[in-house]
DNA sequence: TTGAAAGCGTTACCAG
DNA sequence: CTGGTAACGCTTTCAA
């Protein structure tokens, strides 16, 4: 039976004091409460089953120590990892985040942007936003993606790029593919580029297609015809792809084709063989990112943060 | 610049009516407007930004149409895939989902329950919680386990496990070891004996550990010893750690060594060899939950949705 | 067809 | 140290 919601006048009344009294007592501020009292509305609120009521507050206070957090797609293992991360990172700072996921489609980025706003929410961290959002009055920050009109933090992805390449190279390879996200994400393609220039090598053969596995796996189906000793993939899920068309062609990993991808989520580590990977500063990204939005940092600047080079079978170490 | 919130006063004022008439076209009810008059409304909503505050709204109304969901693991692929399931169904009946993690830890869960009963949520998902919530006055229901005190939908987990295990004895194996997660969770394990029994087998060797991909990497080393022919696994997760320690021991899949697993979450149709699996309905779970919310359909009998047996390679088939 | 006003649960100011 | 009370933005009844 949905019990009767329990106010603070019925506390009040309870403990024989002002509404006041245990508005101060809840808040622990702004005055002082004699501690008899105190302990009186204590008492009545754990009798009762007072639960303070977050909506009345957040309507008085015109703020909600709330973030919303909105992902293109929660079934993402990066995409996951990250939002988790800023989940603990802002619990950490007495914040609660609200999740949710665009779906891919800007539209309902739009809508959940929406939604998340008319919430009030005391901030949003948009994680790789397919559109530069129209919001006002508060605080927003992008994550894998630099925008035009809000702040952002990105991973290095062109030297974290390069350095992957670069690996790759190290290990005598001078036939490296490329596999990578369509238009609009640049940077992991010019640090592949700038590896193969650096070490005096012609471009590889490179294939565009969707940050899925299914890209991946097409990808690298293709790429194949062009006979490469070594692949980069731009993420994880496009890696993953990769691996199965290769195991499906008889191709040996790492000794006939070595693989490395940016990104670095926790089930790279469980492939057969485990990925070698420029891991994403999750944490970072995500301590960063919390950070700006409770100082209220708006510079637009976009903050980089250094990425890590795991090694692992893949690449032949 | 913080631009400063504009509140349907203002809408009011600019349009030249009262509060109650924007009231009324927001809301396309519950009084008609004047053609006109509703024009200049929206006009003026349109000039000024005016977006409706929903923490004012949720006062007044004492509902919000939200649900909370709170998943153990927002990393978890399977938990992953379900909060997105839910958030779609809710969508599509015009409720918003609010999603949260809790990490495993069941202070923390009771105190997101807390964060998001506070925030008058009108329903609550629990995905796999780890003890019986006390809540009041709002639906809850939970997913993928029983509890005492709420309404659950779940997996058919026993007749699912037997039919993933009876599988592999179709095709003739003999001592099929089981990979399972710690106390608490009888039921994939009865399917399995159930399996075994039928067929006439002795029990299998049998590993309890934690749903996880570490779990699942250990346990099968242990497993080794037992010279199994089979390998249930009770999750995804555990499947994937499973396949990374026979891979390291040179044993062939499914040659020497098959394996199936339950949850069939998408990663699994990427793993080399792609994995045999018991699908859990997640979709189903998701339009079943959400449809018990909306109807406050409070029977606690746990309602059991069918899986589906996928199979792939590493069965052999 | 529209306006005025009460009240949702909370906070914090002003008196006492 | 405590009580009374106005106000936050919204919905909806009652009157005009």
């Amino acid at each position: 039976m949905p019990k009767e919601p329990v106010t603070r006048n019925d506390v009040a009344e309870y403990a024989g004091v002002s509404t006041a009294v245990v508005s101060y007592v809840v808040n622990e501020g702004p005055r002082k409460v004699a501690p008899d009292t105190r302990e009186r509305v204590l008492e009545a609120i754990r009798v009762l089953g007072y639960r303070p009521n977050a909506t009345a507050r957040a309507l008085r206070m015109g703020t909600t120590r709330t973030f919303g957090v909105i992902t293109p797609d929660g079934g993402n293992p990066l995409f996951a990892e990250l939002a988790k991360a800023i989940d603990k990172e802002a619990a950490t700072r007495g914040y609660v985040v609200l999740q949710t996921s665009a779906d891919g489609d800007p539209e309902i980025e739009r809508a959940k942007i929406g939604e998340l706003l008319a919430r009030q929410v005391s901030g949003l961290v948009l994680v790789a936003p397919s559109a530069d959002p129209s919001v006002e009055g508060v605080p927003v920050i992008a994550i894998n993606r630099s925008l035009e009109a809000v702040s952002s933090v990105r991973p290095a992805y062109r030297e974290g790029a390069r350095r992957g390449v670069e690996h790759l190279v190290s290990h005598g390879h001078r036939v490296i593919g490329l596999v990578i996200g369509g238009a609009g994400h640049p940077e992991r393609e010019l640090g592949w580029r700038d590896a193969l220039e650096a070490a005096g090598l012609p471009e590889g053969p490179i294939v565009r297609t969707s940050f899925s596995r299914e890209g991946g796996y097409d990808a690298a189906r293709t790429l194949l015809a062009a006979s490469p000793t070594a692949i980069f993939a731009s993420s994880d899920l496009q890696a993953i792809g990769v691996l199965r068309a290769l195991h499906e062609a008889g191709v040996r990993i790492p000794e006939d084709i070595a693989l490395a991808s940016f990104d670095g989520t926790p089930e790279t580590e469980y492939t057969w063989p485990p990925l070698t990977v420029v891991r994403q500063p999750v944490e970072a990204l995500a301590r960063e990112a919390v950070q700006r939005l409770i100082d209220g940092e708006q510079s637009v600047e976009a903050l980089t943060v250094p990425t890590e080079l795991v090694l692992r079978k893949s690449c032949g170490c």
